[in-house]
DNA sequence: AAGTACCGCAACCGCGCTCGC
DNA sequence: GGCGAGCGCGGTTGCGGTACT
């Protein structure tokens, strides 16, 4: 036996902290008889407005911040653990989308939910559901042309469809005429840097030159190999009316008209992927303007 | 049965913001 | 206005349990 207590053994295994490195601060595992005091002083007095000061006064051998992150996401009343309901994956996806990961925010809107637990579901669970049951749901292969956009943009760390449109290797071997000609006018904008020139395929010219019009290529039951296809024709013509109209409130109706019928998962992919292109193409607008 | 890999989650860390002096 | 203490947040770490080989 080496004489250590269950605290000094505690200390050894988590090491010293810079934020709460004093003498006597314990880290690691809260124990019920700590989770105990912590709850039942709260309870009694409040916080006091003062984390740094309360452990103190309890007589815990604990830093503020630490006292405040057990109370908040594991004593506090009314808090729930795991059992995420489909609404709440709704929502949580709803919100991932459209604000990113400001999971205090999200957090906000699921009562008894803590952005420590949401953000801990998403990167878990809730993310391996999107993209597996996507996976799943269309038969796609590892190497599907989605996949290696979605990965090629987590690698580059940004989110820049132009880089996927630069790498040849990336794209997928059979693809239609007019998404060749969009990709050739994403290069040319990738590499003067002007916008304006992703707009020219539709602007000037409405239809392609084949056998098959820009309507049937939009109707839904054409989009039965998703991937990259839908991907690339779902952004452009967002793309396309919302610099036209500026009617930013219509991505909703739109993406639900044009997803109709696909699974859950498939549309906030969809809509992730949209957004984000559509955040990005924002920022080169502003510089532009600039 | 033992070793290893993987996963989920609680807790920690560090940065940036706010507020009071 | 400058400074420091405290707080809140998002990202990361590492422990413990489970699945796999």
């Amino acid at each position: 036996m080496s004489g250590e207590t269950n605290e000094e053994e505690e200390e050894r295994r988590h090491g010293s902290s810079s934020c709460c490195d004093k003498a006597n601060v314990k880290k690691g595992p809260w124990s019920p008889e700590e989770d105990a005091k912590l709850k039942a002083y709260i309870e009694q007095y409040g916080t006091g407005g003062n984390w740094i000061a309360l452990p103190q006064k309890i007589g815990l051998k604990r830093c503020g911040k630490s006292c405040r992150l057990r109370w908040l996401n594991y004593l506090r009343p009314n808090i729930k653990h795991g059992g995420f309901s489909e609404e709440e994956d709704n929502i949580i996806c709803s919100l991932y989308i459209s604000i990113g990961s400001r999971w205090s925010i999200i957090a906000a809107q699921l009562p008894g939910r803590t952005d420590n637990d949401i953000k801990n579901y998403w990167n878990t669970k809730l993310k391996k559901k999107l993209l597996g049951r996507r996976k799943q749901s269309n038969n796609i292969h590892s190497n599907s042309a989605l996949e290696r956009l979605q990965l090629h943009m987590q690698l580059q760390g940004l989110h820049n469809p132009f880089s996927f449109y630069n790498n040849p290797a990336l794209w997928p071997k059979n693809i239609h005429p007019l998404q060749d000609k969009m990709i050739q006018s994403m290069q040319a904008a990738a590499s003067n840097g002007n916008p304006n020139l992703l707009m020219q395929p539709l602007l000037e010219n409405p239809q392609p030159a084949n056998e098959q019009s820009v309507g049937d290529l939009y109707d839904p039951k054409n989009f039965k190999p998703r991937g990259l296809k839908c991907w690339i024709i779902l952004w452009m013509e967002y793309l396309h009316r919302m610099t036209r109209s500026k009617l930013q409130g219509e991505l909703d109706e739109f993406l639900n008209n044009k997803t109709a019928g696909y699974p859950q998962e498939e549309k906030w992919l969809i809509k992730y992927w949209i957004v984000q292109g559509h955040e990005w193409f924002k920022g080169k607008l502003d510089l532009v303007a600039d």
